[in-house]
DNA sequence: CTACATGCAAAGAGTTTGCATCCGC
DNA sequence: GCGGATGCAAACTCTTTGCATGTAG
């Protein structure tokens, strides 16, 4: 999962565009992120090592990186953009509303529901990144809506 | 699918609350849409018919009639947030990103699908209003992406 | 008549943009 | 050194809030 994988400064010089410390703080913070990291995480963890870089920097970097498909960004129902190392697979993610915990689940289990609307409904879904806010197994177990 | 089958105005009395022009408006509004009606859509209607109506009443009154379960709000990925006349059955949409036009499904088509999650990764949904966007079966013919 | 609703304007949050400066290549 | 990237501040959009006035009941 991390970006170190991508050859992402290539990938950046061919576009002919700059490989900036900016961009590879962003970076690495969205790798530190896991599954999914919400904007105001990238910015903490990207001020955590450079305090003056600022938000229209981080604003334009992630619109920069999603152009180059190196990052993904989803939104998770209530909103919230949140943005992820860009895999091949598609995939879709089952997000905890009270522990944040974030469980990743195939393309295939989803897609079989698509198939299904597509053949009833005719209906060809664009998503190929869903985010489903819920309530994880043990915060179930825990009690409470 | 109409307001009017609901005693709306009782409802909002036996709160202690009013039954303004506004609000009556505002319902309305919702109403003719039929399916989802966006803030800007309810914006344009109440207009044509009041212009005077102030965009914070718009925003109050959609939060109270939530409030009141007169109507639900859901949200579209996209993240625009849209309003309908609230029916006892919790349903979905598909939302066609070109025409526009929206096909509701059934819970039951969904709730197979949350179910799997739930076995499969003991998590539960809380969506009971799920919006998916894509392409509806008349504009895939017509081509394009 | 009283308390809730409204309209207006101002305040906030979140995001985008223009421009001078900086720096990767 | 050149042109893309950054930082700053201002602009912009969307939404919320305070307050005086209006009005449903």
């Amino acid at each position: 999962m991390s970006h170190n994988t991508l050859n992402y400064a290539e990938r950046m010089r061919a576009r002919g565009c700059r490989v900036t410390p900016q961009r590879r703080l962003i970076l690495d913070a969205i790798c530190e992120g896991g599954g999914h990291t919400t904007l105001e995480e990238i910015q903490q963890r990207v001020r955590a090592k450079d305090a003056s870089i600022s938000l229209s920097t981080i604003y334009r970097t992630l619109d920069f990186l999603c152009e180059l498909r190196l990052v993904a960004a989803a939104e998770v129902n209530g909103g919230r953009m949140v943005y992820e190392i860009a895999s091949e697979q598609p995939h879709h993610h089952l997000v905890c509303r009270r522990c944040g915990k974030t469980v990743q689940i195939e393309h295939t289990e989803v897609s079989v529901f698509f198939q299904q609307l597509e053949q009833q409904h005719g209906f060809a879904i664009d998503l190929n990144h869903l985010a489903l806010l819920g309530l994880c197994g043990e915060c179930r177990k825990k009690g409470g809506a």
